[in-house]
DNA sequence: AGAGCGATGGCCT
DNA sequence: GGCCATCGCTCTA
């Protein structure tokens, strides 16, 4: 698929699914919530511009963009946009699909709705490290399979950020139980 | 159910 | 030195 409007690229992914071969196992998880970050969005770590933090941001699309946060988690990202701009969208939600009981070993709960509904959940329950920051997501033990569907789609305002909050760029599938937040 | 808050460290000004 | 695209625990209802 084309990695180019972000926009499109954040809804796309919805019911996309994310799949990880670790040598702990294999963990699939369904895409269910994702929000946009685009090259003029105040609240976009690209913003202000390339940073050694932010650099995968500004290469080619269909990459992966992992970064430390809050001095204990890492979000995952998928970059889009043309070489060059920073563009990214940010997975916040999976449905589990498959490993269901390694995310629970990973994420220490039994429960299953709060295994992947949140941005570093997921990287937890998916096995997703900072060494995967940068990676191809078209191939290898990390990767996104398209998957072409009708989902009823919910935009709303993205979480967790000051500037550029009011900015519809966060999309979720419609009753979802398995979403972030509503 | 919802608000408040501490943990914890790299990055940027 | 201040700021985070968060999470899980505690406290109040």
């Amino acid at each position: 698929m084309a990695f180019n409007d972000t926009i499109s690229v954040a809804k796309k992914l919805l019911g996309a699914l994310l799949i990880h071969e670790s040598p702990e196992g294999r963990t699939v998880g369904r895409i269910v919530e994702t929000e946009a970050y685009l090259s003029n969005d105040p609240g976009s770590h690209s913003f202000r511009g390339r940073t050694p933090r932010n650099e995968q941001m500004f290469g080619p699309p269909g990459k992966a963009y992992v970064y430390f946060i809050y001095g204990m988690y890492h979000c995952f990202n998928v970059v889009t946009a043309a070489n060059g701009v920073g563009e990214a969208v940010l997975i916040r939600a999976l449905e589990p699909v498959e490993g269901i009981s390694l995310m629970k070993k990973r994420r220490k709960t039994e429960d299953v709705q709060n295994l992947c509904n949140g941005p570093s959940k997921l990287v937890m329950a998916m096995g997703i490290t900072k060494e995967h920051n940068g990676h191809d997501l078209k191939k290898g033990c990390l990767r996104i399979k398209m998957i072409d569907t009708r989902l009823k789609i919910v935009t709303t305002t993205r979480i967790g950020i000051k500037e550029g909050a009011k900015l519809p760029y966060r999309f979720y599938v419609k009753d979802c139980e398995y979403v972030s937040k509503k």
